[in-house]
DNA sequence: CCGTTGCCCTGCCAGC
DNA sequence: TGCTGGCAGGGCAACG
């Protein structure tokens, strides 16, 4: 499932596609693609040069010198992948960018949930997403600050990507682990060392995720093809009935927020 | 604004 | 062996 961590290892692993230039865009399924419908899609990225590759939260940007953006959001079993244009197709490629270079860019996407959008210059598409966890605005103090007031279990508020940006299940269930923090408990009730706590457990797990380049527990490959490292140090995620590593208390399975959610009733309070 | 629910979509796997 | 139902979960729409 590709969160921060594995579209920001996605995102680095395709700066070598600053500065080249889009040939042709073969759309495999048209429903993927959210704006502009139909040919103009394909027609008004040709020719187009890439002038950064991005991340916001959980999607990958690609800006053009137009000024415009190439949006893409993986959802659960999307993959931005490299190849040569000579080499033979995915099965579910959804949209194909043949670069005038020979290099191929293909967004494959074995569910179909994943979407791409080109986005106009100065378009406000990013508006309703909250804050980068790793940015230096991400304060204890601004964490603190969203908490306050909020009834809302602590592991929802964290997934809620209107208040940051980037967190999914697997690193809220890690974060939450780490900071010794009962994922159902009212975000307005943390301690203040509590809060502290989960606000420095959400920058260290999401750097070190990073560091280990992503979790492959499923679909997830880098933008090479190759799997993260982060799968093998998991706490929690996934572990039912594992004992905990802290205390050795078998870790249960839960629904929150319709979630499932991975957790120590023993140490985490 | 806040919180909750329904829906989308396919591969996998436990259980019968 | 073959079928079925549940699960995986991010993002969006809809509702009170």
């Amino acid at each position: 499932v590709p969160e921060l961590p594995e579209v920001e290892t996605i995102a680095r692993g395709l700066q070598v596609l600053v500065h080249k230039r889009i040939g042709t865009v073969d759309v495999r399924l048209p429903r993927v693609v959210q704006t502009p419908a139909g040919a103009d899609f394909s027609r008004e990225l040709r020719g187009a040069r890439i002038s950064a590759v991005q991340r916001r939260g959980k999607y990958a940007v690609f800006r053009l010198d137009s000024g415009r953006a190439l949006v893409v959001s993986l959802r659960m079993t999307g993959r931005l992948v490299l190849s040569r244009t000579s080499e033979p197709e995915s099965p579910v490629a959804r949209v194909v960018f043949n670069l005038t270079d020979g290099t191929r860019l293909t967004f494959a996407d074995v569910r179909t949930l994943g979407r791409v959008r080109l986005v106009e210059p100065g378009e406000a598409w990013d508006d309703a997403l909250g804050i980068e966890p790793l940015s230096s605005g991400f304060t204890p103090q601004a964490f603190i600050g969203m908490l306050a007031g909020r009834t809302t279990p602590i592991k929802v508020l964290l997934l809620d990507q209107r208040r940051i940006a980037g967190i999914g299940n697997i690193y809220a269930c890690e974060a939450l682990w780490e900071a010794r923090i009962r994922p159902t408990r009212a975000a307005e009730s943390l301690t203040k060392p509590a809060m502290n706590r989960l606000h420095d457990a959400i920058v260290n797990v999401l750097n070190r995720a990073i560091a280990m380049r992503g979790t492959s527990v499923s679909d997830y490959v880098d933008a090479n093809g190759a799997e993260g490292g982060f799968q093998n140090v998991l706490m929690v995620y996934g572990k039912a009935g594992m004992p905990c590593c802290r205390c050795g208390t078998p870790i249960v399975r839960t629904v929150i927020g319709r979630r499932g959610t991975w957790w120590c009733r023993t140490c985490q309070r």
